[in-house]
DNA sequence: GTGATTGCAAATCTTTTGCACTAAA
DNA sequence: TTTAGTGCAAAAGATTTGCAATCAC
């Protein structure tokens, strides 16, 4: 069982993200953050809240998940076309994806290294070097 | 202007991958292979085979490309969550992308090194490592 | 012939949008 | 108050499905 924190943790990040502390985002981020390094999309985000009995529209749990994306305090990985997962790790790290359940798993960021990237094109920046190491069985 | 290919060549891909060539896929593959390395995605395949009045359904296009994935001519490049590209280039390779206006472009497999890649988990097999270098701009 | 393939339209799934309503500052 | 945030239902976009018609062998 995890040990509940104190709110103002949860409103610091929001702070931060310069997001207004709804009932809704509130809710929501101590779903996220208060249970460890989680892998998560936006309909099971929306049925665990319900699970809880926070009443929230999927509409919403959507413009939260990318509002706390662009605030920094998710990271949006794509690895399987039509789905969205949202990893609440946004250090550097990097994922094991099995194919056949869609489960993902973090690869800490020291355990890949990625040499003789070669540089940006002519006029644009990298962003960010994903890696997925794809796995069946 | 690309010279155009003998059709055995086409014949050959499609029994390769254990396919009927039938009038569409022989169409499609032309498309695909005779003119160099392309990501493409279903749509756009399916645009320039109407502007080609090659008749083939959207379906089909569909059907097609992931026949051909799975039998190795084609590679699925999952970078955009809500569109998949299809790699005409299947050999050991990586990608750029670009966030703005959805573009990829190869990286030769030379270019980039992952190293320390962990273990794949137990009882798993690591299918493939793709590396997906983020610009903006 | 017979089983594989195709086309079409409908269905599905995820995500976004428009807009009236509600809540935070 | 005033502006941001929310919910709902509808729309959008990509992909899949069901099934009768058609084609390759």
């Amino acid at each position: 069982m995890t040990m509940s924190r104190p709110y103002s943790h949860i409103l610091d990040r929001l702070r931060t993200a310069g997001l207004r502390p709804t009932r809704q985002r509130l809710a929501l981020a101590k779903l996220l953050f208060d249970n460890g390094d989680r892998h998560i999309t936006a309909e099971q985000l929306h049925g665990e809240a319900l699970g809880h009995s926070i009443r929230v529209s999927l509409a919403t749990v959507y413009n939260t998940l990318h509002q706390f994306t662009d605030g920094g305090l998710l990271r949006e990985i794509v690895v399987d076309s039509g789905r969205s997962y949202f990893d609440t790790n946004t250090s550097d790290h990097h994922h094991f994806f099995y194919e056949k359940s869609g489960a993902l798993r973090d690869i800490p960021g020291d355990m890949v290294t990625v040499t003789k990237v070669p540089d940006a094109p002519e006029g644009t920046v990298i962003r960010r070097v994903d890696v997925i190491v794809r796995v069946i069985g």
